[in-house]
DNA sequence: AGTGCTGGTCTCTTTTTGAGACTACAGGCC
DNA sequence: GGCCTGTAGTCTCAAAAAGAGACCAGCACT
C-alpha cells in the first residue's frame, strides 16, 4: 500500500500516479467503496434498510453466508459507522443490527445501482451468454 | 453455489431462503452487482468513463494494479457487456478499451455511489476513528 | 439429562489475489 | 549484430481472503 498510489476523483478527473505523499487513503473511490462493495456488504446492508434484524435472523436470510463472514462483515460496516449494533441483555442475549442515518444515507445511493441492477439484469446476462459462445 | 440461496429482489423486499429451486442467477443484486464491485472494477470503469484507453495507459493510471488482475478484470468487464476492446493492427499492436452503452449507462448509477463516497468520505473516517479508540 | 436457541470464536481447507518472471514481435540506436 | 525500449499479455508461485464446520457458554423447555 505504499509507494506509487494513484487518486481518482470527483468528475471524472483522473489523476495521475504520484510517485509520493499520496496514499490510499486520499482516494475517496477506493477508501470508501471498498468498504461497500465486498461481497455481503450490499446484501446485509439491503437487508437492514428495509428493518432492523438479529445475527440469527441475518443468517437465516442469508443462507449461504458463513457465521464467520456474517460477523466480519457486520463488524466492517458498524466500524465505517453504517450499521449500528445493539446487544439486548434478554435471556438468550440478543443483538440487533440496525442502519445508522449514515447508513441510510449511503443506502439512497447504493439504492440506484440496485436499481440498475434489477432493469438490466437481462442485458446483462444477454451480453454474458454472447461473450462465452465466441469464447467457445 | 448449489443449495440453499436466497433471493434478494427489488423494493426492499426479502425472499426467504428457497429450499429447492432457485438459483443465484435469479438474484439480481448478487448477479449484477458481483461484476460491478470487484475491487477494481469501479477504477477502471471510471477512467473508461472518461475516455477510452489501452492496456499499457490503464496500467500506468492505476500503478498499484498488476498485470494479471487488469486482463482479467476488463476481460470480465467485457464479458458482462460493460467495455469493448478492439485490436488495432498496428505495428505493435494495441488494444483500446472502451465502455459500451450498458457501460456507460451502469456508470450512471455507479456515479451516485462514487459522488456519495466523495461527499461522505470525512464522515466514514471520523465514524472509523471513533470504533478503533473504543475498541482499543 | 438431553435438545435447542442465543451470538459468536477457532481451526482447517479451498479459492482468490498479488508479485514478478517470461513470451513474442517490432523499432531505434550504436 | 547486440541491446534496449515498448506493445499486450501469460505463467508460476507465494500470500491473503473466504468458506466449512467444530466448538463454546448460558439459559429454557421437556
Amino acid at each position: 500500500m505504499d509507494g506509487k498510489i494513484v487518486n481518482l476523483k470527483s468528475k471524472l478527473e483522473i489523476y495521475k500516479a504520484m510517485t509520493d505523499g499520496a496514499n490510499f487513503a486520499d482516494c475517496p473511490v477506493r477508501d470508501v467503496i471498498h468498504g461497500i462493495n465486498g461481497k455481503w456488504s450490499p446484501l446485509l446492508v439491503m437487508a437492514l434498510a428495509e428493518k432492523p434484524y438479529r445475527f440469527g435472523e441475518l443468517r437465516r436470510l442469508v443462507p449461504d453466508i458463513s457465521q464467520r463472514m456474517l460477523t466480519q462483515t457486520l463488524n466492517e460496516l458498524q466500524r465505517d459507522g453504517y450499521v449500528h449494533r445493539e446487544v439486548f441483555p434478554t435471556k438468550p442475549p440478543g443483538v440487533e443490527y440496525s442502519l445508522t442515518d449514515l447508513g441510510r444515507s449511503m443506502f439512497g445511493a447504493l439504492h440506484q445501482l440496485i436499481q440498475w441492477a434489477e432493469l438490466n439484469h437481462d442485458a446483462v446476462r444477454e451480453a454474458r451468454a454472447g461473450f462465452d459462445a465466441t469464447q467457445a
